[in-house]
DNA sequence: TCTTTTTCTGACCGTATGGTCAGGTTGAGT
DNA sequence: ACTCAACCTGACCATACGGTCAGAAAAAGA
């Protein structure tokens, strides 16, 4: 599992960036992305291995030896994005009030639908169809992280800085506007007509949600 | 096609509840309530027309008797939460101001997510995945209301009853959030202990979502 | 009662899917 | 140059799926 950047070169004299592990990390990732795009675009049931591994440009039969099932695959895809998400939270602990806090996370949540809008997607359709392969994280990882921003949403009501509001049920206000931008976007789009938002119509996305938001809270 | 109500009775002495059309009209609509519930577990591709029967508790023949292909059937599902969410929003038309148009809607459609909830999770799956069936409706219906919703918040900014939002992010927030306590519901069950919400938890819900949302566009 | 229409169903069919495997190829280690 | 483990792949298999159909059963109409 150790990282080899000796940089050899094959035979045929093409650099081979890193050596095998290196190569198995690419076709992985090469996987990793091809599978989400398919599983978003499909769902788990709609998927197809055989599609996964033609956008992915490799036999179904190699995607076996890399993955095992179709499951673990999919299993992967959805972990890759709850971490994604789990990281960006930070900027929720870092700040010293809700217009901070918030409002970065905010930002942070939307940068991803943009970035990440197909994670996000396979994440929506693992949770609405009762979470069959990540129930465990929902009551683990995922229950606590919640729990610990809660208190913190408290701490900041107690110390009058924003409007007595459940922190829970603004926890999921923030979830649901945020991914409603990737989920959602063929119905944006087509709302938008027919065309994907622009940077200006996704800066003001951002701007609208953060104002109703910190203002619906009792900031700015 | 036209309806017969006149209540005849079969040999064996039963009532047969208006005739022909009325069982028939009884029969489908138990398949539509079984199909929902199983194209929102599963989606699309890993709902089974078997599955579909079985919950209905017909054999799968007599199914494609009254849909003839499972897209059908599907169709008419989606069709069926869509008219539901239309109907739920007169209630926005009729109102003289923001307080009382955008808080009975978030009423009504909170009420919906709570009674509809896979309706609700089977319209997402299917505009998640680039809406392929109902693509026309994104078009034409929903383009069209929305349009006349953008119209009524505008003269309301103009008005000076509500502050400056751009309107479609407001309502794209006011989807998000009221349909997530249906399409997500699973999450929040697990966040609350792993049981439904309550009735006061409802009742919290909706006042909590109405007061953040209703001052975050300066009203109340 | 006899005929006609509608409703129902077990058995069946072609296809596509997830997964397997034997055997070939490659390239790092020595 | 040789070895061996890692990597790759075409061909294959059992299963499950959506959909069909001939014909039985039931109800309506005469």
């Amino acid at each position: 599992m150790k990282d080899n950047e000796s940089g050899k070169r094959t035979k045929n004299g093409q650099a081979s960036r890193g050596s095998r592990a290196e190569a198995r990390r690419a076709t992985e990732e090469s996987i990793l992305k091809a599978a989400e795009r398919v599983f978003a675009e499909a769902g788990f049931g709609g998927a197809t291995m055989q599609l996964i591994a033609d956008v992915a440009g490799l036999p179904k039969a190699n995607l076996h030896y890399y993955f095992e099932t179709k499951e673990s695959l999919y299993r992967r895809v959805v972990e890759r994005i709850f971490n994604i998400w789990l990281e960006a939270a930070d900027v929720f602990d870092e700040a010293s009030g809700p217009a901070e806090g918030i409002g970065a996370y905010i930002d942070a949540k939307m940068e991803i639908s943009r970035n990440h809008p197909n994670g996000s997607k396979v994440w929506a359709s693992e949770v609405m169809h009762g979470a069959p392969v990540i129930q465990d994280y929902l009551e683990t990882t995922l229950r606590d992280w919640t729990e610990g921003r809660a208190v913190i949403i408290r701490r900041w009501i107690a110390e009058g800085k924003m409007a007595e509001v459940d922190p829970h049920h603004l926890l999921y206000m923030l979830w649901a506007t945020t991914q409603h931008y990737a989920d959602f976007s063929h119905q944006i789009e087509t709302l938008n007509g027919g065309a994907p938002l622009s940077d200006a119509q996704w800066e003001e996305a951002k701007t609208c949600v953060k104002s109703i938001v910190l203002r619906g809270i009792g900031v700015s």
